[in-house]
DNA sequence: GTCTATAACGGGATAGAC
DNA sequence: GTCTATCCCGTTATAGAC
């Protein structure tokens, strides 16, 4: 709450502002408003806008992907051979993002909103600072989902993280999606939370597992 | 293609270039200069950037949101008592829009790009325009997966269907999020598509329905 | 309805004193 | 490292001739 130094006052303005509005819409101008500091001073910084988003981003993902990575090799250790557990993999990716985006443990659910307009945006620079973030993390994560999923080609196993990213990208990006009326329900308990998502994904995959391949679809 | 009138020239670029940019970056300049009219005829035909952005949403979205509605009431008149066929709701909710994305039927699948676009950009007046858009048709769904998921209170439908407009929206929208040198599989062959997302949705769903309502994950 | 010119504004970035 | 003042550009929107 009460960083000294001007970088984290810059860095705590911005991740709100973006997380709030987007980064295309969101000016440096609002930022350094916002955070009570001179004009030049995000340019000292960060260089230029592009290198402030790539600093917020960094700087929540990266405990992230690690927490991930640690999980994924847990589970490795533990199965050495054979195939994973499939619910396990899911939710070494799931847990820790969802989280801190449900739980209140960090700034109120920030983290994830901030990843979600990220990975959203369709701004080539960012879709580059994406890559580098997550590329790693996915690449371990796909080859974990293959041996989870033995009996999958490589092409549906893509598809079915796709999918599964894409559930729990936009559960925590789209504030309300819903009939007029009737808002979304509390998004507290974020254990619950966990714990919905990876049901369904599990269930999704396994339904693919179980399918021809093809369509079949009754 | 040739299209003749000045009005329709502006909403063909447009939609191209919203699709391909987003709403927030691409400014009309460019829309402008794509349809090769001056500069003052987007204002004098929609008023304004938002008005602009509200008729190419809704000139792709209504014959969508039509024909979803359509489907969903063949269904109902064939089940006037009991659940619904989970499969067949979901599939009367996705097939329309991923076909129109993954087929070779209209702009080169440029549709559901547009609309994941739209859905996820944060700026309260596309909010708005979007709520608009899809809020019939989602208070329509909302109890039609209420009949197909008897066994669930709606606090679950809700998330339920969160996640699969997410799988959805994400498919479609955000380019490769793969680790690096494996590309995103070929995305034609709409028909395998829907009965992929069908089938996994499906599987998600009914595992949820399954589950004792808590986590149980395994 | 169509076009040119331009107003009015906000954006990112920088120069240079301190 | 910090701050002020300013440059230069792209943006939306409009005025007014045709």
């Amino acid at each position: 709450m009460t960083d000294t130094t001007t970088k984290d006052k810059i860095l705590d303005s911005a991740e709100k502002l973006f997380a709030a509005n987007g980064f295309a819409v969101t000016s440096l101008r609002a930022i350094i408003k916002d955070a009570g500091v001179n004009t030049a001073s995000v340019h000292y910084h960060f260089g230029c806008k592009e290198g402030l988003v790539e600093a917020v981003l960094t700087r929540r993902a990266a405990p992230v992907n690690l927490e991930r990575l640690e999980r994924l090799e847990r589970l490795e250790r533990d199965h050495p051979n054979g195939p994973l557990p499939l619910e396990a993999v899911i939710e070494a990716f799931l847990a820790s993002a969802l989280q801190r985006h449900f739980g209140p443990t960090q700034n109120g659910g920030l983290f994830a909103r901030l990843m979600g307009r990220a990975i959203a945006e369709p701004e080539e620079k960012l879709r580059a600072i994406i890559q580098k973030i997550f590329g790693e993390v996915l690449t371990r994560f796909s080859t974990a989902f293959k041996r989870a999923l033995p009996d999958l080609a490589q092409e549906e196993v893509h598809w079915l993280m796709h999918f599964m990213i894409g559930a729990m990208v936009f559960t925590v990006t789209v504030p309300k999606m819903q009939a007029e009326g009737e808002p979304l329900p509390e998004r507290r308990d974020s254990e619950r939370m966990v714990s919905r998502l990876v049901e369904f994904v599990a269930g999704g995959m396994r339904s693919t597992v179980t399918g021809t391949g093809q369509g079949g679809r009754r």
